[in-house]
DNA sequence: CCTATATTTGAGCAATCACTCAAATATAGG
DNA sequence: CCTATATTTGAGTGATTGCTCAAATATAGG
């Protein structure tokens, strides 16, 4: 057999079990949306951009300063945490401003960081 | 030139500005931690652990019936989860259960879906 | 000790990702 | 329109990741 187990040796209490939990579950769509949401919070490089953004809004230029990450690289990352609504921008001339996209993103950030120092 | 702006054209306000972010930034090993953490969230794989470990403690037998993954797939990604301190585990016998690994992580996930269905 | 079941682990591999580079677009101001 | 600056975009590439498969470990019960 290629899986050892495909089902473990079942035991009448784990099969209405397992069925109690899948009924539960959410929706696949929504676990999918969750993971990538938790996706795009998931990297060093657009973290320090969040990070940032916590303290100001700031443009492009100013983030790939701050951040010591190419203008380019910023701008890639900067479009996928603006998909995910992570971000939101607005332009003044030719600079794009970059901020938070709302409140739950900035408790959130801040509440995992106070947890993470315990 | 390889990058086109190193640093845009300053003005002196953008240098200011910039100056007073990064002090304000918390240190890079905290930064990298926060992506660490969220990294292991974003994944759908896991993420279906998780929510299903929302609902109750589970067996890696189990987790891997529901979520319809490989046992030895479930149990890699368990470490991963283990080791970043999102689930944990008992034995008891042969088996090991694993839960989610405090209230936080819980209210984590809990806002965070409220939060993507608006 | 021996077998069976549950879980873990390591190597290998295909898919995904974050970067660079070059070129395109957008806007302001001659 | 033309130039300069700010940002975006697409292709290409090396590194990372999540899976499978096979083998190892852990525990319970003859």
């Amino acid at each position: 057999m290629s899986t050892k187990n495909e089902v473990c040796a079942v035991t009448i209490i784990d099969e209405k079990k397992v069925e109690r939990v899948r009924a539960l579950l959410p929706p696949a769509v929504d676990t999918e949306s969750m993971a990538r949401f938790f996706k795009g919070l998931g990297d060093t490089t657009r973290q320090k951009i969040l990070q940032a953004l916590l303290i100001e809004e700031l443009c492009v230029c100013d983030l790939s300063t701050i951040t010591d990450v190419s203008i380019s690289a910023i701008s890639h990352q900067l479009r996928m945490l603006r998909d995910l609504s992570i971000v939101k921008s607005r332009r003044v001339g030719k600079m794009v401003y970059y901020s938070l996209a709302d409140k739950h993103i900035e408790e959130l950030m801040r509440q995992t960081a106070e947890h993470l120092n315990e």
